[in-house]
DNA sequence: GTGGGGGTTGGAGTGTGCTCGAAGTCAAGC
DNA sequence: GCTTGACTTCGAGCACACTCCAACCCCCAC
């Protein structure tokens, strides 16, 4: 029975489906929070780093710049007492997502429209 | 009464919300249908070049690659009978946005959680 | 103690999609 | 006929987010 689970960076960027050069770059970039590492100075990821890299995956996912999550991250770092501005980076960045989003879905309606013109001359596509 | 409105770049420009130097990047890359020439040279887009660039900038806006755009466009230049390779792009690129807006749906709903969270400990946003 | 497979760093390179600058052309107004 | 301003082309430059390379280190199995 292990304490706390270590994962190297292979086995972390095979969870998150990021790559060990992107794992890196994100640390370098200040997107991290602190990363443990062993004597030898290897990374050690934990749960609680498994999970903040879901956190800012799904940040930059939904299209927000490195540097405001990298921003974020300094917020995070600094401790209690910064909430209000974290909360205002999110739910400045819910607004953005929620606007492109219904943005796309109408595209997406008039490029399905445009579909529908097409198989209303020849039916391939389904 | 005119019988076809002309419009120059900046017009055009003004109109689709692109800048000029986009406009004439995406006809050097071969996104553009052939627009039409004063006798200058100038260019002079017509209603029909308008609704070929709302098209390509819905297909743009929704993550459509250039390269793509540049494909389907060739194809509409080469007149008919290539429409199930169009809807072929048309088709696989309406799947790829749908999955896409699916995922980040999701993604958006759990940075809303997390929101809901710092909301729970503090009332400042909204 | 040697070879191999992992890890480390710093820095350079890549792909995408614009964005801009320089130098020239053209038409209209004074 | 000269200035002004909007246009033209070609090519370079830029921002972003990785992606990769070289050189080195460390540990374990043989």
């Amino acid at each position: 029975m292990e304490l706390t689970t270590e994962l190297t960076i292979a086995e972390t960027a095979e969870r998150t489906g990021l790559t060990a050069h992107t794992l890196r770059y994100y640390e370098r970039d200040g997107l991290m929070l602190d990363v443990p590492r062993s004597t030898s100075g290897h990374r050690r990821y934990r749960e609680g780093d498994l999970g903040w890299i879901e956190l800012i995956t799904r940040l930059r996912t939904t299209g927000m710049p490195i540097r405001d999550v990298r921003r974020y991250a300094q917020l995070v770092r600094a401790g209690e007492g910064n909430e209000a501005e974290r909360l205002e980076i999110l739910c400045r960045h819910r607004d953005a997502v929620r606007a492109r989003l219904e943005a796309e879905a109408r595209h997406l309606a008039a490029i399905e429209r445009k579909i529908a013109v097409y198989l209303g001359e020849a039916d391939t596509c389904h």
